[in-house]
DNA sequence: TATTTCGCCGGTAACGTTTGCGGTATCCTT
DNA sequence: AAGGATACCGCAAACGTTACCGGCGAAATA
């Protein structure tokens, strides 16, 4: 049990005093380079390591972060805490993640979780149905550096990253209009998140003003498998030249259908979605996609945290 | 900022001892209800949250697990993750997720942070190419509870709990030899890993005893493009009509090959892999698998580890 | 009534660090 | 040679908890 090698047991080997061997260890200029070397190679030897939570007992300051997400195995979640972990070691800080199942209950806890960890900040991307508005303000008030991350509250002060929902969906738009496409069906997930009404405003508004005419159906999936079921009741009766896809989720349900159907990609009905790039990839042909990138989310909420910690308000 | 909550001013304000918030807050026998009424009130009034860090410094005994995995954004230690963190979250357990990069030194760099973090134990898999067997029986030995998984080291008396790799790879093979074959392709993993020998050993050696007519053709590849290519390569000269993929990464590629080369599935070839079932089922028509979870195996993974917690050596 | 039991509580040490403050020697200055 | 500056180091308190031990009054026993 190696993990009995304290700064006590050190300074008694070398007959010294502890606050010597703590200083010695970071380089106290009050610290003689000789006894520095002493009490270096004797900690390397005994593979001495700080107690973190006696480090932490005493300065109050934590080096790990915690994470909250909905859940863990998704697409873009998974890349968006990739990014985060690897900047939080550079930073040698550390994540506790947890995973809120989408629960506003369990979100709650997983926060006073982070709290009773004293964590050193919270990426969180809250639950669906989760307005804990007030709540997220007393941490956010109580000094916590909160960095919401896609979906986010309504609040203003406070540090909120998203992906580029308007601008992703502005493209699309812009794109699929330049296709001169004759019927457009557009897919969206929950309307109730906030990623979705952002999408489809900037999306249909920009159906409304350049290309009016063009005749756009509007419906919502909440899960794959109601993509596609949606599709395939839509094409019995009518029929579309081009689909829109919020998501990976719901290209997935589309591929699904158009599949059953028998439709030729891109000859009979052309596919654009929003996604990262993995899932459309998977295809054949490859599915054109606008690209928001859960890693990139990833690093600038990390560079948002930092801000904050460096004293930064917004 | 009501971190400054702590049982020494809540003692203040009640006038008690901190050693009786301290047991009335745990429901102490010694304490009368009424005291612990009155302090529980505050408490909670207080928002009083049990410093961790003191906790642990005391107690010594920790309440998170160290997850030590080679990267996060993939499909089966995602879902891995998510199970361990369900069942952690159920015992009060909390997660220190560190992704390795499937690098060595950063991979023992990660095993010190877990025990600097003085982790209640290790769930770790192994880089590639990461043979420290030594680092990892020094934490054995010194009673650190370590679960292996999925890729595991060569060490007798440990845990591990790895993919049932042999048994999936017999069952593909089994499967594939009864559609009655007359050329099979079959593409594996890094030759390095212990779990590409089992998986290949298990399936050469099910074709060699029950089907030694059968061609035969075994070839490894580190990555989709790699397997993508080595498809199109193989099908300028000679034919199969069989291809099995040893994971969803050579699916991936194989797949991209097929349609390049305009080959039908499953009349021009049939294709059987590997996998949890969410990468098959994006292909039209879907891909037949043999289902290996990472989300069972993180349920037993967590087994293993209470078990071990609890005093079960093997 | 005398003595034991018991319910309830406080004092105190300890977990391993960090840090301000103070105290020796040794050196340089004039 | 006397003074101050300097280099190096130790003491002790504190962070918030837990747990052992002991104490005091009241109830129960003899």
């Amino acid at each position: 049990m190696n993990s009995r090698s304290t700064l006590k047991n050190i300074s008694e080997k070398l007959n010294i005093s502890i606050s010597t061997v703590s200083r010695a260890l970071k380089n106290h200029p009050d610290i003689s380079d000789l006894t520095k070397r002493k009490v270096k190679e004797l900690a390397e030897l005994m593979e001495y390591e700080p107690n973190s939570y006696a480090v932490n007992l005493r300065t109050n300051i934590s080096k790990v972060f915690g994470l909250i997400v909905p859940v863990i195995s998704n697409l873009f979640y998974e890349s968006f805490i990739s990014a985060v972990e690897e900047d939080a070691r550079q930073l040698g800080y550390t994540l506790l993640i947890l995973q809120s199942g989408d629960d506003s209950i369990t979100e709650i806890e997983n926060l006073k979780l982070c709290k009773q960890n004293r964590v050193a900040g919270i990426f969180i991307c809250i639950a669906t149905h989760a307005a804990h508005t007030e709540t997220y303000r007393r941490y956010i008030d109580a000094g916590m550096p909160l960095v919401f991350f896609d979906k986010v509250p309504d609040i203003d002060s406070c540090n909120k990253v998203c992906p580029a929902d308007e601008e992703a969906a502005t493209i699309a738009a812009t794109t699929i209009i330049k296709y001169n496409k004759k019927r457009v069906l557009a897919i969206f997930g929950n309307p109730e998140l906030s990623i979705t009404n952002k999408r489809i405003q900037a999306f249909s508004k920009n159906f409304a003003s350049d290309a009016p005419k063009i005749p756009l159906v509007i419906k919502h999936a909440d899960s794959s498998a109601q993509a596609k079921k949606m599709v395939l009741e839509y094409f019995t009766t009518k029929k579309a030249d081009h689909i829109f896809c919020m998501s990976d989720e719901i290209l997935i349900g589309v591929m699904q259908a158009t599949y059953e159907l028998g439709l030729k990609i891109p000859q009979d009905v052309s596919i654009l979605a929003i996604s990262n790039g993995f899932i459309p990839g998977l295809f054949n042909p490859s599915i054109t996609y606008v690209e928001t990138s859960g890693y990139k989310l990833g690093k600038l909420a990390m560079k948002r945290m930092s801000d904050h910690l460096n004293g930064q308000t917004f």
